[in-house]
DNA sequence: GCCGTCTTGTTCGATATTCGAACGAGCGTT
DNA sequence: AACGCTCGTTCGAATATCGAACAAGACGGC
């Protein structure tokens, strides 16, 4: 169905980057011809999952309807935060778990150490997938092809002075991590943050999600992570597959 | 464009309710024919948002990309963990952001008092909107005829023995919130929980979200929580409300 | 105020897409 | 094997969508 695919691309095109958006941008960034992307709007508009202020269309909050949705069908994301919160209390770290979105991870469940008192991310919010162990475990699981793609995509900036910018050497550290099962990225996003992340896995084999915990690159070495905390992580994430069972 | 409200007809079809559908199962909750449903069934696993096993299909987690989308693009949720997390810190209590989607609230923002050690909800869980005080906050503002339509179409549990089961007495309850400003719901959904919600407005006056401070009914009087608690949460919805100015 | 430029809104014959009834295939039960 | 149910396919008919052209509206410069 043509103009279901061509809605859905409006649909899509908002976001962080288009916040907002006139008919001829959303005509432009969806790639439809201005009577199409004008019919796409008004059926939005008019079903309320898109709000229109003069020429400005922007997301409803209607449009949460399909998101959370998905959600709301997972179980085991209402599973993962008192199993994040637990290993959270024993290991006075902070753990979440996230999903990866085109190059982005958004954050599903969050649990912040109770020592931790400067600003955190809500969940929903989004960060770049590429340089965060979240996002880092679960990229591989995607084929070569589709890893390119997002790579090209990917406008990379250099966070800190450990942020991987090459290209090729994101792809072979994504590779490595699918290898061996975890990720773990040292303050490529942001400065002092060590992260340690694991894949969670449904029936098939494929990334669902990651489950991560993270800390000051003080507190705990790269080994003490892997040996450590990555056996927990691990211990969390076949629970969490194991409640994946079709129903 | 009819295809569109088709297509976005059955993919807001899936849900808690309606986890898996088979093809008649989506035509007949949708009400579409069989061919139609058919038709965008097969588009939008095409596109990736639905996933098909065998005669069965389920959302899949590319459909975050719509929700999430609008919460990427509210910047007010990022600032609300902060405020909401300062405030369960300083009355050790609860404190949750939440919008309200059809009769359910979803939680966008959660933080937890660090006495409390039972499960609690995650964020994007849901809730019955008119038996929290997160929703009856918000409800208020929608029209007499909306309101009436989610409350006929509401199959209402007594959750407790206090819980309001008359439709009618319900739609007083949500009209007076919608006056006084804010809302108490005392012991509706759970037994001892008291709570208290104040609404997000954005700049056309319409309530986007609410935020709350729940607590055991034994700690706090309902006038307390008017006394003491309203103006310290009507203070952050101010905030958010004011980081909602356009761009 | 006038003019030029740009975006949006409307129109309507042409075209593409969608339609669904009918049939066949597959599966499970008796 | 027969039956009932659901799903997949087909194809002429019906309908929805299309976009080019024109008009309207908004804005900025002179």
């Amino acid at each position: 169905m043509t103009t279901l695919a061509k809605g859905l691309a409006v649909l899509a095109a908002f976001g962080r980057e288009h916040q907002t958006m006139t008919l001829s941008e959303a005509a432009q960034i969806a790639s439809l011809s201005r009577a199409a992307a004008r019919r796409v709007l008004r059926t939005l508009t008019a079903l309320g999952y898109v709000d229109q202020n003069g020429h400005v269309f922007s997301l409803s909050p209607r449009s949460v309807e399909f998101g959370f949705a998905y959600l709301s069908t997972q179980n085991w994301v209402d599973r993962a935060t008192p199993l994040l919160r637990d290993l959270s209390s024993r290991l006075d770290e902070s753990c979440s778990a996230a999903i990866l979105r085109g190059a982005e991870i958004v954050y599903v469940a969050r649990v912040t150490a109770r020592r931790i008192l400067s600003t955190v991310l809500a969940v929903g919010s989004c960060l770049p997938a590429f340089h965060t162990a979240l996002g880092r475990a679960q990229l591989g699981f995607l084929d070569d092809a589709e890893i390119w793609r997002r790579l090209m995509a990917l406008r990379i900036e250099a966070y800190t002075p450990y942020t991987i910018t090459d290209v090729h050497a994101l792809f072979v550290r994504v590779r490595e991590d699918k290898e061996q099962g975890f990720s773990i990225v040292d303050e490529e996003l942001e400065r002092g943050l060590r992260a340690i992340a694991v894949p969670i896995l449904n029936g098939s084999g494929q990334a669902i999600a990651a489950v991560n915990l993270s800390t000051h690159s003080t507190r705990t070495t790269r080994n003490e992570m892997r040996d450590k905390f990555f056996p927990e992580l691990q211990q969390i994430a076949r629970q969490l597959s194991a409640s994946l069972a079709p129903r």
